[in-house]
DNA sequence: AATTGTAGTGCAACGGAAGTGCATTTATTG
DNA sequence: CAATAAATGCACTTCCGTTGCACTACAATT
């Protein structure tokens, strides 16, 4: 709980009670959250609210967004030391076709791309698709 | 006109006159199209009717739906004898962050991603977003 | 401790885009 | 030409993101 409230606070993000649960609820989740899933998990937080933290979040670095193609904004944690920025930092997505769940897989860095004369990448989105590990287990 | 007629029926979409305006508003389209801008463009058009066209389109591999992140579908014509099924065929798209178009890079494949033990992929997305070539030069 | 200001929260409502059901029109085929 | 299937158009719904405004909690200052 503490280490929740100073990592808030490292990040310049007050650590209200509501944003401490929903760094704990994103924190103990293994994928890509949406909106949604925070409204749904607690039910007497209003969107708006939701909707603010994520961005606050966001902007200071807490978590990440993630566009899966599903057409629904997901968000998930930065790791410690994370720096979205920076495009080295740039790690893909996995979505499942079957669970319909996202996760990060930190590890897998997007690879660096050629582009033709003239375009000039700032950020890249790499979402691979298929069946997680979960699903294909069983 | 005939190319655009003959190009449909092989891919076993019905010619009809719409269908045709459509195809060769995107044909004539350097950019990936979104429904809204077919919808601006044809303003006599339901929207309905391009929706399922664009549907349609995609299901025969006329075009290929593009998700660029900016939470609008997209899609561009495919090559002919692209296969958007296949993997080697996936190609990557460039998004610019200034003039807001989207564009497909058909040249530049998605490079193979290594995954984890368990993930089957299916299917991937890449988009970089940064600055285009005309909106560079300027 | 009271006051004042700022940041956070909640309610209501808007807007864009995707999608569906059903009626109507247009094309195809026997 | 009739019968059938496909395509189109209209109305409506839903979902999600977003904003404006009022209210509340918190922090700082005197």
């Amino acid at each position: 709980m503490k280490e929740i409230e100073q990592r808030l606070t490292e990040n310049g993000v007050r650590p209200t009670a509501m944003r401490i649960l929903i760094y704990k609820y994103m924190a103990e989740s293994e994928v890509a959250i949406a909106l949604t899933d925070i409204e749904n998990a607690f039910a007497k937080a209003d969107r708006t609210t939701l909707f603010r933290t994520l961005k606050t979040f966001e902007q200071k670095g807490v978590v990440h967004q993630i566009d899966d193609g599903t057409g629904v904004q997901k968000y998930a944690l930065c790791e410690t030391g994370c720096n979205c920025e920076l495009e080295q930092d740039l790690h893909l997505h996995f979505h499942c076709n079957n669970c319909n769940e996202t996760v990060c897989l930190t590890e897998h860095k997007i690879p660096n791309i050629n582009l033709p004369e003239g375009y000039v990448a700032e950020d890249a989105n790499l979402v691979l698709k298929g069946i997680c590990e979960k699903c294909s287990a069983q």
